[in-house]
DNA sequence: TTGAAAGCGCTAACAC
DNA sequence: GTGTTAGCGCTTTCAA
C-alpha cells in the first residue's frame, strides 16, 4: 500500500505539498500539482480515510442504526427501502454509510454510545426501535445528533421524520365510511409504536367526523405480524360478525386478516372491505389486490440523512419532517352489502 | 470524548497500561486493571477503533460492495436478503460492515481499489454486479480478498458463493416434462449473467434427458426485469402458440409472464404452466401462487462472509460453495391439457 | 508489573 | 510555493 510519504519521497517533496495538491489546495505550484498527481497515479495511491479522520476529528460517516435486521423484513422491505434513501442521500452529499445493527442481545454488550463511538459516526439515523427501547433514552441523553424514523421526538441533538400517521388512517377509514360501512374494525401494531397511536387516532377521528361510535372492542393489536393478525382478526370477526369492514395499520396485517375472512369462508371484498397501510409490493399482487395508504420508506430514508447532514454542518433548519401519504384504492375495498 | 490518555491520566498510571488492561493483557495487575476498568466506565471512553486500526493495520471490517443498489431490489430482496446474511456472520465474527454502493457515473470516479483501499476494508463481498463489468477485471487483478456472488471465477484472492443454478433449472424443466409438457419456452435473464447460461445449460440438459428437441425460438430473454419479461412473453407466445409451459429464470419474471398470459386470455395454470426460479416472497401470494426454485439468498451471503473471512484470518479452505436448491410445488404448474 | 518512546498515515500551523 | 514540526489516539517494542 503507497502511502503519502512514497508519492512525497518519489515526487521529491515533502508529504505537506503532496497533501495539499492532492487536496486542491490554491498555494500549489500547477506544476508540481500536475507531477504529483502522476505519481500518486502511477503508485496507485488512494489516501487513507482512516488517518484523515484521525486527525482531522471528521469521519464523513453516519450510521444507520437498525434495531431487527433480519430476514423477515424482506415481506414489508421497510429497512430496505429506508436504507436505499439514506444510502442515494448520503451518496450525494459525501457521506459514508456504516450499517450498524442491534438486537436485545448485542445491546446487553454495548451501548448506544460505544457503538457509535467506536466507529466514530458523526450522526445517527435509528430505524426500528421500539419506544420502550433502553436506548431511546440513551439517544435523547447522548450529544451524537441522531434522527429517529417514526418516532417524533426531539431535543437539541435529535431529531425526527415521520409520516402522516393520523391523517393517512383517517383517510383510510373515511374512505370505508364513504362505502358505506357503520362497523369499521381496526388491526392496529402494538402499543409500542408510536405510529400505532397516531393510526389510532385518525381511526378515531373519521369515525367521529361520520358520527360512528368508537367501540374499543373493534380495535386489536396484531403485532405488525401477518400471522399474528389473522390469528386476532379471526377472534374478532367471530365475535363481532356485524364487522363488514377492517382497517389494519399495516399491509402486512391485511394480508393476514384477508386470509383469516377467507378461511371463515369469506368473499373478499364483498363479505369484507380492507383497507391496509405502507402499500408494500404484495399489497399491488394479492387477490383481492389491497386498498391501501402509501407511504414512502425510501423519502422517509432520504428526509432522515438531509435533515442529519443538516445538522452536522449546521445549517439551522427543522429537526423534524412530515411526510404526506397517498390513498391508493384497489380491489379490497368496496361498498357496503351488508 | 475521553481518550484513553484522559483514562490514564485518571488513573495516575501510563497509556500503555491503561492498552494492556483493557485489552485483556495477562501482564498487568488485576488491582490496576479494575481501577482502569472503572475509570474508564465513568469516563464513558471507547476506545477509537479509527485510532487502532491505523496503528494496527487491521480494521477487522468487510465491505459488501453491491452495483446498483436500487429500490427496485424490494420486489425480489435479493440484495436485502444478501445483507441480512453477510451482517449476521459478520456480527458473529466481530468484523464491521461498511456498505459499499456503485453505480456506472460513481465507477467512472473512482476505481475498484480505490473504493476499497480508502476505507481499508479487508476484504469484500460483491453482489449484483455483471460479467462485462470493467470492475470485475479489477476485482481479479487486485490483491483484496474478495468473494463474489453468483459469478463462478477463483484466483488467488478471489473466491465465490453461488447456488446449483443448472441443477435448478433441471429440476425446474423436468418438472415440467413430468407434467406431460412438450413444448417448453424458456424466459432467461440476460448473457451476461453467469446464472443465465447456467440455467439455460439444466433447461436443455432436461429437454435432452426427455428426448425433447431443443429449439432456441423457446428462449427469450427478460432481463430479469418483470416489464421486460411480460413484453417478450406475450411476443413468444403469440409466435409459439403450442407452447404450454414456461420456465422462467427468476420469479419476476415469471410474475410478468403470467401477466402476459392473463392478459392474452389464457387461464392459469391450465393453458399454460409457469416455473419460476428464485422463491421470492411474492410467489407465494401471487394468483395463481408460483411453482418456483427456492434459492436461499441469506444463505449465500452467509456463506459468502464465512468464506471470505476464512480467507483473511489465512485458514486454507475451500474458496467456493455451491448451495443446493429447493423444489417448491404451488399452483401455477399442472398437467398438460394442451 | 509498569513506563517511555516510537510510529501508524495523514493534516495544519508556522516558518522560510 | 514549499518544508518543518507537531500531533490526532492508539499499540507495541524495549527497558526498567
Amino acid at each position: 500500500m503507497a502511502t503519502i510519504r512514497d508519492v512525497a519521497k518519489k515526487a521529491g517533496v515533502s508529504v505537506t505539498t503532496v497533501s495539499r495538491a492532492l487536496n486542491g489546495y490554491s498555494d500549489v505550484n500547477e506544476k508540481t500539482r500536475e507531477k504529483i498527481k502522476m505519481i500518486a497515479q502511477e503508485l496507485n495511491y488512494s489516501p487513507s480515510l482512516l488517518a484523515r479522520s484521525l486527525v482531522m476529528k471528521k469521519t464523513k460517516t453516519i450510521g444507520l442504526l437498525v434495531s431487527g435486521l433480519r430476514i423477515e423484513g424482506s415481506k414489508d422491505n421497510f429497512t430496505f427501502e429506508v436504507l436505499c434513501g439514506v444510502n442515494d442521500c448520503a451518496g450525494e452529499l459525501g457521506y459514508e454509510l456504516v450499517l450498524i445493527s442491534t438486537d436485545s442481545k448485542k445491546q446487553q454488550e454495548k451501548t448506544y454510545n460505544q457503538l457509535c463511538k467506536e466507529r466514530k459516526v458523526e450522526g445517527v439515523i435509528l430505524q426500528g426501535i421500539k419506544t420502550d427501547d433502553p436506548y431511546l433514552d440513551e439517544v435523547l441523553k447522548s450529544d451524537i445528533p441522531c434522527i429517529l424514523i417514526d418516532i417524533p421526538i426531539e431535543s437539541d441533538s435529535v431529531g425526527y421524520v415521520t409520516t402522516d400517521n393520523k391523517g393517512g388512517a383517517q383517510t383510510a377509514v373515511q374512505h370505508l365510511s364513504d362505502l358505506g360501512h357503520k362497523h369499521i374494525g381496526m388491526i392496529n401494531g402494538h402499543s409500542q409504536a408510536f405510529v400505532s397511536r397516531e393510526r389510532l387516532a385518525g381511526y378515531q377521528a373519521a369515525l367521529k367526523k361520520n358520527d360512528i361510535p368508537f367501540n374499543k372492542d373493534y380495535v386489536i393489536n396484531g403485532a405488525f405480524l401477518e400471522e399474528t393478525a389473522e390469528v386476532e382478526t379471526t377472534k374478532l370477526l367471530k365475535q363481532h360478525p356485524e364487522i363488514t369492514a377492517l382497517f389494519c395499520a399495516s399491509d402486512l396485517m391485511a394480508m393476514g386478516a384477508m386470509r383469516a375472512a377467507k378461511k371463515m369462508g369469506k368473499t373478499l371484498p364483498n363479505d369484507l372491505s380492507v383497507v391496509g397501510y405502507d402499500n408494500i409490493i404484495l399489497s399491488a399482487y394479492s387477490t383481492p389486490s389491497l386498498t391501501t395508504i402509501a407511504q414512502s420508506r425510501y423519502k422517509l430514508g432520504f428526509e432522515a440523512t438531509t435533515l442529519l447532514t443538516n445538522m452536522l454542518e449546521g445549517k439551522a433548519e427543522e429537526k423534524n419532517k412530515v411526510l404526506q401519504t397517498t390513498f391508493i384504492k384497489r380491489e379490497s375495498s368496496t361498498e357496503n352489502h351488508g
